[in-house]
DNA sequence: GTTATTATGTAATATACGCTACATAACACT
DNA sequence: AGTGTTATGTAGCGTATATTACATAATAAC
């Protein structure tokens, strides 16, 4: 007995699918949900549409899938930033300076693809987003009531806000010594606050 | 001679162009650029869209009369807030304050019209939208600068990344206090930048 | 080889949206 | 009254986009 992995039956597809997700997170990162069309993605991975279909469901199901490898590959390491063995406030202070490094990284991707993804007019994209927003959410705040269980929601929202905020800057087009500028000066306000 | 105004020549209109952008106002802030189509306004006002085209040329067309009626009625007086004869941290904390309850006062309309109008996919709304937040910028930035000219462009990034932080919030469905609670940090980082 | 199964390619459908052509109604001016 | 001017109502056009019908090709199992 071995470990191959046998061959589903039936034709076999032309095309390998998780490129394909990292391919079309290129595109909703750089142009966002809504302005990605199904043929923008097909042209991309030169697939006619039902193969597309056949492999993602539909355009919300493919962004689904794009959303997971990015919070697994493209997000910001919250768990690595946010370690209980080091200063909460200096922890935050890295997530903020981390984040405006990670938004204004890729000039063909600007922002935060969650962030961002919230903003959609497509119900299904939005909830999928949202559902991310939340989990990291509720990760940082988590993080703080552990230590500072009276400024853990005043600080998540400020941190939250920052980030919201560094993301739609970096969509504007700021630069990444524009964005870290900010995120130091936000820093050092989450610092003050739990200094005092 | 009186000072009577001459009605235009032509059949009149049916409907009220300024209270037609009222309308159109309050949609737009409620859903965004792209999630409004002419049909919804057409609609709410009870006329057919030849009388839409008609007065308001296109769909960016009357969003640049909203944009405009916004900006003289509905967004925040900076002018009011930004004193020459007040500490500039007192005026920035008080500005972002204001941002925090503007953005949440009315719950069908949520966030910055300027701000979130500049995520539309369309480019005529998205430049339209852009101008009046270069010139707020410009009016923040002076502001800062006739006093602190080393930390104007810092600062008013500052604010700014705060100010689209908050209208996302307040989009996400944030309440008063915590949009509030949110503004007043960042007032406070405001004030110890330019006291350090 | 035959059959069941899965993917592909061509082509089209359905829908929504911004916008307009055209005839007609309502007004000012003479 | 007659004429020119402007707005309205009906109806439709053109385009873009998400999605699918259908016949066909490529594979595994028998």
């Amino acid at each position: 007995m071995t470990t191959n992995i046998s061959r589903p039956r039936g034709r076999p597809r032309r095309f390998d699918a998780d490129q394909a997700v990292a391919t079309a997170q290129k595109l909703f990162h750089a142009r966002g949900y809504d302005a990605v069309g199904v043929a923008d993605v097909t042209e991309a991975l030169g697939i006619n549409p039902p193969s597309f279909y056949a492999a993602f469901g539909n355009k919300a199901g493919l962004y689904s899938r794009v959303l997971e490898r990015y919070a697994s590959t493209g997000a910001i390491p919250l768990q690595d930033l946010l370690r209980p063995d080091r200063p909460v406030a200096e922890c935050l202070a890295a997530l903020l300076e981390q984040a405006a490094r990670h938004y204004a990284a890729d000039p063909g991707a600007a922002g935060c693809m969650v962030i961002e993804g919230i903003r959609s007019n497509d119900p299904d994209a939005r909830q999928a987003a949202c559902a991310y927003q939340v989990a990291a959410e509720a990760v940082i705040r988590d993080f703080i009531a552990a230590r500072f269980p009276e400024e853990a929601e005043r600080l998540t929202d400020f941190v939250g806000t920052i980030m919201a905020g560094l993301s739609a800057q970096a969509r504007n087009g700021h630069s990444l010594e524009r964005l870290v500028a900010t995120a130091r000066l936000a820093g050092q306000a989450v610092a003050q606050t739990l200094a005092g």
